[in-house]
RNA sequence: GCCAGCAUAGCUCAAUCGGCAGAGCAGCCGCCUUGUAAGCGGCAGGUUGUGGGUUCAAGUCCCACUGCUGGCUCCA
């Protein structure tokens, strides 16, 4: 997209003398600030660049703001008794959130579409004017949903933006006139909580998109059809990787023969690179006396989402998160200073109660599995093995070729620790990130109550960012556990604990995966890696031994062999996703050659055995971190 | 949990106004013995998510539950 250029003085004169010929597609300014500023605000003579009617972010977001206005006018002559609330500009588009007495589904949305182009064809001008907000609290006396959006407004003067009869309480950026919003779709109908806040009113919300070019608009739309076919619930039933069962109970992965190869072939990648880097594999029990949470505080901040039960008349808790575990592992045995930095690490289950309208795919479940690691050490040691742990966290992105960013959660209001404490730890974090040259951003004060941490978030196939990997630095579950070493000078100390997670879990893992590799896992993840077509049955056998050799080196490959035509088999081959596909006849056995097909290409090339063997190990190889 | 939808064979979908549940793919059996993306023939597969109700008659209408989808809130 377009970036408006940066405002120079000396094209001021050339933006002034253009200006009228510019105006046809003048829909606002950017001051050098970075403001957006509207045509209805800036007057005669604004100095600053103009914003024409392209794809540039800055005009998006002012065609987006005005095509919320133009919806929530069509709403009301649609809906006349519905009352607006906000209307803002998000990522490719915009939402309305409305209170309306009738239901609203999604194939109304197609009827308020007509709505909104009829409107156009009217050739509304939007035009602002300006009242105090003593008077706007008067004007939207009626309007309960309206005196809530002034309660937040802390200016004196508010505006309020008029297209035709319809007018709506708004700070702009707004288009000139309807004629700028043609491109525009509206997505889905969803609910959203006043506010945001759970205890309110739920009211309705239309999402839409919104583009300057009829052509952006058409790829906005294509991008989002191959996002679908990518979507790992339906590759996962394709592949037949995982599956859900009604019966069993929602958020419930299994995890079927293919998808169980994959994700123990990414088990055994990590495992290797966890021993690499000095952690020691341990395990706890997945279900702790209700006491022993009460301690850690789980019970009483996280209870809520806890599966309790009851042995023998006393009250167990399955655990949520693996740190209690790991704690008791380390208290077992007395640690001296020579132990830290301690690393233990364990696939650790836990079971978390999500509300039953948040579980997606592998993406949000109710049993998960956490690549978890808690590490030991002394408040000096905290920004090294922070740096440890983010090169970690590079290289396993890196292997996969992911997009992700990182976040630094500082100190909340509420928190415990002493201050040069938070300020060591959080400085060491910052430290690991700028050492390691990657870009992060701070969330203030967002924090645990128990220490600040960084957040790594990834993107899914349609932009959505998901949270996976965490570093978490810890004083509190050390003090309520009294956890200790014996320091040099041979007194008692309490060390600090790192909660980290790489991946966060396999299950969200897994699935961003599936999307990012549209199924086709590079050879050291696919779960089956080579197909053997065996030309005719006589060939079968060669095809046997074949995939026994390969068995031998860890390499799962599987024979086609079934009652069809060649090309049938070939076909279904194609179709599994499969890295290599061999082909071998009476010429392959002859030589103890291998046939293999490129799929892309569909070309093909022989290797001997051997040089095949080679080659797949190398690949095997590649899945080394 | 809340708002709006959806649920028909393993998968993708059809069934007019409430009037005999159907197709393709996958699966199984047989013929064919194949040189690079669907050879031919046959068989089987269903209490239409579950439970109730209305009706002469329910896949279709109503209610509840379960699960799923898109959001809100939350989160690995």
């Amino acid at each position: 997209m377009a970036i408006i250029a940066p405002f120079q003085g000396t094209q001021v004169c050339n933006f002034h003398s253009k200006r009228v010929i510019l105006s046809e597609n003048l829909i606002g300014y950017l001051d050098d600030q970075g403001n957006i500023i509207d045509t209805q605000s800036a007057g005669e003579g604004c100095s600053a660049a103009p914003i024409e009617y392209d794809n540039s972010e800055e005009a998006l977001e002012i065609i987006r703001h005005s095509t919320a206005h133009l919806m929530a006018q069509a709403i009301k002559e649609l809906y006349p008794d519905a009352q607006f609330f906000v209307g803002p500009v998000v990522d490719e588009g915009f939402y309305y959130d409305f209170r309306v007495s009738e239901k609203i589904g999604e194939e109304d949305l197609k009827k308020i579409e007509k709505k909104m182009k009829e409107l156009i064809k009217k050739k509304y001008k939007i035009e602002k004017y300006e009242i105090s907000k003593a008077e706007a609290l008067e004007k939207f006396a009626n309007d309960d949903l309206k005196q809530a959006v002034l309660k937040n407004i802390p200016d004196e003067k508010v505006s309020i933006y008029r297209q035709g009869d319809f007018e709506d309480l708004c700070r702009g950026p707004h288009v000139p006139a309807l004629r700028f919003l043609n491109n525009f779709k509206l997505t889905r109908v969803a609910g959203a909580y006043l506010g945001g806040d759970e205890n309110a009113e739920m009211l309705t919300r239309i999402y839409g998109v919104a583009f300057a070019t009829k052509e952006a608009l058409k790829a906005y739309m294509t991008m989002l059809e191959e996002a679908k076919k990518r979507d790992h619930r339906k590759i996962g039933t394709e592949m037949e990787l995982f599956m859900f069962n009604e019966e069993s109970g929602a958020g419930l992965p299994f995890w079927m023969p293919q998808g169980a190869k994959l994700r123990h072939k990414l088990e055994q990648i990590l495992h290797k690179a966890h021993l690499t880097r000095g952690y020691e594999p341990v395990r706890g029990p997945e279900i702790l006396k209700a006491d022993m949470w009460r301690t850690s505080g789980h019970y009483a901040c996280y209870g809520e989402n806890m599966y309790l039960t009851e042995i023998d008349g006393q009250e167990y808790g399955i655990k949520p998160m693996n740190c209690i575990g790991h704690i008791q592992i380390f208290k077992q045995t007395q640690k001296s200073y020579r132990d830290l930095p301690l690393r233990y690490y364990e696939y650790g289950v836990v079971h978390r109660h999500e509300k039953s309208g948040v579980l997606h795919g592998l993406l949000r479940v109710r049993e998960f599995t956490q690549d978890d690691a808690h590490i030991f050490c002394t408040p000096e040691q905290i920004a090294s093995e922070v740096l440890d742990v983010v090169g970690f966290v590079d290289a396993v992105m890196k292997l996969f070729g992911f997009e992700y960013t990182m976040e630094i959660a500082t100190k909340p209001e509420k928190a415990i620790g002493e201050d040069a404490v938070w300020e060591m730890a959080t400085a060491g974090l910052k430290e690991a990130l700028e050492g390691n040259n990657l870009p992060y951003s701070i969330d203030e004060g967002g924090g645990a109550f128990y220490g600040p941490k960084i957040d790594i978030k990834i993107t899914d196939a349609i932009g959505r960012k998901w949270q996976c990997g965490t570093i978490q630095v810890d004083f509190n579950l050390p003090e309520r556990f009294e956890v200790e070493y014996v320091a040099e000078d041979n007194s008692r100390k309490r060390p600090v604990m790192i909660h980290r997670a790489i991946l966060g879990s396999f299950e969200r893992f897994i699935g961003i995966l599936t999307e990012h590799y549209a199924g086709e896992f590079p050879f050291f993840l696919a779960p089956t890696q080579v197909i053997f077509v065996p030309i005719s049955d006589a060939h079968a056998d060669y095809a046997f031994a074949l995939k026994k050799k390969l068995r031998m080196e860890g390499i799962d490959s599987e024979v086609y062999d079934k009652n069809d035509s060649l090309n049938k088999r070939i076909r279904t081959a194609e179709k599994k996703r499969v890295p290599y596909v061999v082909i071998v006849g009476d010429e392959e056995v002859a030589n103890n050659t291998v046939a293999i097909r490129n799929r892309r290409t569909r070309e093909q090339y022989n290797l001997t055995q051997d040089e095949f063997m080679v080659e797949l190990t190398k690949q095997l190889t590649e899945g080394t971190i």
